[in-house]
DNA sequence: TTTGTGTGTAACCATCACTATGACACACTA
DNA sequence: TAGTGTGTCATAGTGATGGTTACACACAAA
């Protein structure tokens, strides 16, 4: 049940435009920064902008900022921007309905499974991008904003 | 990212010896109840088994059994035993170094992807097999033991 | 001891999500 | 008007996953 990489890269583009704060910043550079495709980068860029967390700027000298403070922005929001498989995932095929087991089981474990997203999803919920942005200042010793 | 479905299924295979309560079933058995093949089956009691969960019984009347109660087993053993990938995924390819946000990025999530981990695997720990055979017999209203 | 049953594992395959990449139309700025 | 950067499509390679066949081995029952 592991995520894609989309979750982590997401964060490393949004703490990116934190630390730039309000500068725009290119695909390119971020893919740069990411170590990836530009394409790549505009592909997240498309869906964090779809959720309203980013904005783009055209032409030249354009690039994309925040569309918020980064200190509304928290890592559940990029997370349910970019994820979109369950986190967990049930029988490929349904099981047996004619059986007891099979007939019910999926009913069964579903409460627990929701408890458990849940729990993950409100751990996610308490840590921003700015938090985020923060850190990275600390351990890189620089200060916000950053001149690239 | 593709997920893995050996969660779920290891979980029914483990509720339905619980129901069983001793008497060994076949991975046929298994499989026909999850509506899969023996052999995958098999693969998962193979995990199990090494997590000290299950035991097997060769030879005729063989089958599979549970290595401990019901109630002793918690879906974080379940989860541990089968599934074998970071919850996240960080980047691909590791991120440039030489950048400022991309050298201390990773180390700067990586506190909040663990603390989501750990609330995850609390709330995993909760429930156990037994909880989920007790509730699986209420739904198909029948009691455990089940004849099969 | 013999026969039948069931496990355990290896090998191979099809499928699917994911990431990477090239290409190009479009929008906007200078 | 020229240049820049976005947004999206199409394509391809990769890796994990689950399905299937095959077979050696262990054990139980007779």
């Amino acid at each position: 049940m592991p995520t894609s990489t989309r979750f982590a890269v997401a964060v490393h583009i949004l703490t990116g435009l934190a630390v730039s704060d309000g500068k725009p910043l290119r695909s390119e550079d971020l893919a740069w920064s990411a170590n990836t495709g530009a394409v790549v980068i505009r592909g997240l860029l498309s869906r964090l902008s779809d959720a309203g967390l980013t904005r783009s700027q055209l032409g030249a000298g354009g690039g994309s900022l925040l569309a918020k403070p980064a200190k509304k922005i928290r890592l559940l929001d990029v997370y349910a921007a970019v994820e979109d498989t369950e986190l967990f995932s049930l029988h490929r095929t349904p099981p047996c309905d004619s059986c007891a087991v099979g007939g019910n089981i999926l009913e069964a474990i579903q409460p627990a499974l929701d408890r458990a997203r849940k729990a993950l999803e409100a751990e996610l919920a308490k840590t921003t991008v700015a938090d985020v942005a923060a850190e990275v200042a600390r351990l890189g010793k620089f200060s916000i904003p950053l001149a690239w």
